[in-house]
DNA sequence: TAAAAAATGAGACAAGCGTTCCATCTGCAG
DNA sequence: CTGCAGATGGAACGCTTGTCTCATTTTTTA
């Protein structure tokens, strides 16, 4: 019975954060040891979710059993509970964007107020910002800007989701004083645009499934006259990948139906700023 | 001597994409229960970095030699390295936003080299995004998606550096059947075009320092004729503001003197929707 | 189809694990 | 200084671990 009410009396931390803090709000009415584990537990969480109890007691040089005493005071029937912690943490951080994205999914689907709309669409931005600087091929980088910089004009394609990209880069080609030309018409004259594009320039093109058949078909010709063309897309299967010098593959995560561009952006931006800043480094060589 | 010999045959993934890499190469050339495990690994590399041998291969549905097999197979000399692969991915995956982030900062400002300047503009992108997410007025993004929502017909005003989330709002509003009209026009006809715009209409203009003065003047008449306008803009001294009947303070970080788009890009992706789904709302409970 | 080779399953085993227990030490009250 | 309770160290224990071995099954080759 007493046991009972012991155990219920200590509420056990199910979470690092309470845990966390647990251990700052006893620091002071600690033993000695104890506290000294306590300090190594909150600053090297990562060696107490992977160590075993020997060797994190070893590094934080007390004994074995002190780690478990530790774990026992905070509500933990022993290290290995305490340990399940430290590990979940590392399990939660990892995957929390994407669970974060699932869950506010849902929550929007279910019609959870305006605010979860916006933070969905935050969510997905981040993501794929997340995952364009971890899958980011370096040398596609490079040659992109090597073909880009070597142009005499940079030829502009994108049309629906992609043409904001598209208009964005013909804005800041244009502010770096790099003669650019963006492919749209009013007038339908796309063919004859294309048409002036010879192998001393070069194409950035834009597409993502499912792609724009005039995207692909004024790519196609494009790279008939043998203008070299860096895309930007999706996947390996792309119609686009088939025409093109060197491709980037973007994944952009998406909610409610409308797909993040904020990976694309900063790809877009990137390249721009990079080949204004190879051609003034280039021009310097040439001209010292 | 042979044994030598074999070890450096074989080298040994010691980062988790490699790893993953090399699985996904020889993924057909493997055996069937080999391959089991690989795909199991695969698809939940968090398991194999915190179970036990016995465990992981019951969740697998294999025996516990077999995967030591699958391991040695792949170069390691047993189940115990494989797993350290998929510890450490924990550990740096681990790293938390901010401090992945003022690492991309810090390569971005030191490192030369083109890589930096794509992680400034991811860098950019993310602390814009993270600063809206926290200082949206939740009222202000009610107001507007009330406003917007009861327009007859959507005006999106937006120049220059703007111009793209314009683009993009356009595009997101005729997805969803909202009637729109980006003010733009190749004739010049853009006065002509706002003359039609009515107090039953409403406006999005967007703009940011130095703005575009166009915008300003052309946000200035259309509210002179009585059309609510949404604002997403810069600061509070914005010539937009005086104009708007809601308006956003959106600071969006800046890379090489280009700002980012991140930010503005979420909250239009996030008004756009949001109007959309109020439209439905209503249009339910008028005629149900 | 028969023989050889490769893959697999299942049990044995030593090493290392978390935990417990008890003797010793430390700090403090009387 | 003595007595005592809590804190600590270190050895011992039982159990689970990863790995190895070998018999059996499956696949490949001739």
């Amino acid at each position: 019975m007493s046991l009972g009410g012991a155990t219920m009396d200590e509420r056990v931390p199910r979470d690092f954060e309470t845990l966390r803090a647990t251990i700052l709000e006893r620091r002071h009415s600690l033993p000695k040891r104890i506290a000294q584990i306590a300090a190594y537990a909150l600053d090297n969480p990562d060696d107490i979710a992977f160590g075993t109890a020997a060797s994190i007691a070893a590094s934080a040089g007390v004994q074995p059993s002190t780690l478990i005493r530790f774990a026992q005071q905070l509500g933990f029937d022993g290290f290995t509970s305490l340990q399940l912690v430290f590990r979940e943490r590392l399990r939660e951080r990892n995957s929390s964007y994407d669970e974060r994205l699932a869950a506010l999914r849902a929550k929007a689907e279910e019609g959870a107020g305006h605010r979860a709309i916006f933070d969905g669409f935050v969510a997905a931005a981040s993501t794929s910002l997340n995952d364009i600087s971890r899958t980011l091929n370096e040398d596609h980088f490079e040659d992109a800007i090597t073909v880009l910089a070597k142009a005499e004009t940079i030829y502009v394609l994108a049309k629906r989701r992609s043409y904001p990209v598209a208009s964005y880069i013909a804005y800041a080609l244009g502010k770096l004083k790099i003669r650019n030309q963006l492919i749209e018409s009013a007038a339908g004259l796309n063919a004859e645009m294309i048409g002036f594009a010879s192998p001393r320039d070069a194409v950035i093109a834009i597409s993502f499934s499912p792609y724009a058949p005039a995207t692909i078909e004024e790519a196609r010709v494009i790279s008939e006259q043998g203008v070299p063309i860096v895309a930007i897309t999706d996947s390996s299967f792309s119609p686009l990948a088939q025409f093109a010098r060197v491709w980037f593959e973007v994944a952009e995560a998406d909610f409610a139906g409308f797909r993040s561009l904020s990976a694309t952006m900063a790809l877009a931006m990137a390249l721009t700023v990079a080949v204004g800043e190879k051609r003034r480094d280039t021009g310097k060589k040439r001209k010292p």
